[in-house]
DNA sequence: CATATTTAAGATAAAATAGTATTAAATCTT
DNA sequence: AAGATTTAATACTATTTTATCTTAAATATG
């Protein structure tokens, strides 16, 4: 049941480590995050682009630059991650994979589908990185291999 | 949220088909479903041989061969299908892709995702073939475009 | 034997992922 | 202020995975 792209994973996973290892507002460079967590620096780079459009990163070039949350973590939520890096369509999808499935034309497993996406949609709306992030330092989690 | 691959889409699809179209114990011949459904012919095959050799189809070969349900639409389940075509771990795949995520090691979200996994298990292991059929006849539900 | 059909292996195409190289911006040193 | 250094941004190329197509073989019917 693989649900996140690679790039998806690889940005919560990086945000995740910010927001629990880092002081807020401190600039962590890029390629410190892929070392420490074995992502692909230009991989991550253009998975922080996207952050970094929609606001979610800050990013400064130069020594001592790097990107850093450009919000309070308790106002980044894990659906705004994951609708910027998976497309806002997300919770849209069919399971079957037909285009125009809805209420009009469902296909078989339409109705229960809806609900499951309804579910996890609350929750990845109220889970914030702040959640995640203390979650981390309590219970002493981890994010890498 | 794309859950499940085009191959697993494909053969879903298709025995939803052949249980909803076709008398039981009737071969169908994979040609008539992959046009019916617009799917590839050969790559609905390899599927098929999947399910074949898990025991949920049967085959016969030459001419008015074809595919036909090995056992009673109400003994297969939607779980038996999608572990057959995405693979026994399905169920057990970490949200962050983190390869020993568990018990022991989780990762941030693993507690809340499990959760998730396991509704959605039992979900598929009560929906037979034979729930899904009756459905599409009763409220005429499409497979395809 | 001729034909229809599944089975199977291998080649090709497309999409996702990863890597290389270059450019641009900010800072630091002299 | 000039030039070197650090770092993100971008473009381009390569690899891997997934999906599709091609071809050939095996099996059944008549």
């Amino acid at each position: 049941m693989k649900v996140l792209s690679k790039g998806c994973i690889y940005g919560l996973r990086a945000l995740l480590y910010i927001v629990s290892e880092k002081p807020p507002a401190e600039y962590v460079s890029i390629r410190e995050i892929s070392e420490e967590l074995d992502i692909s620096f230009h991989f991550l780079t253009k998975t922080f682009q996207a952050l970094t459009q929609k606001g979610i990163l800050r990013s400064y070039r130069g020594p001592n630059g790097g990107v850093a949350l450009a919000k309070a973590p308790e106002e980044v939520f894990l659906a705004d991650i994951v609708l910027t890096l998976e497309g806002e369509d997300f919770f849209n999808k069919c399971l079957l994979g037909l285009a125009g499935c809805g209420e009009a034309a469902p296909c078989p497993v339409h109705d229960f589908w809806i609900g499951h996406k309804a579910e996890l949609r609350v929750e990845f709306e109220r889970t914030s990185l702040a959640d995640m992030g203390k979650k981390i330092n309590r219970k002493k989690l981890r994010l890498g291999p």
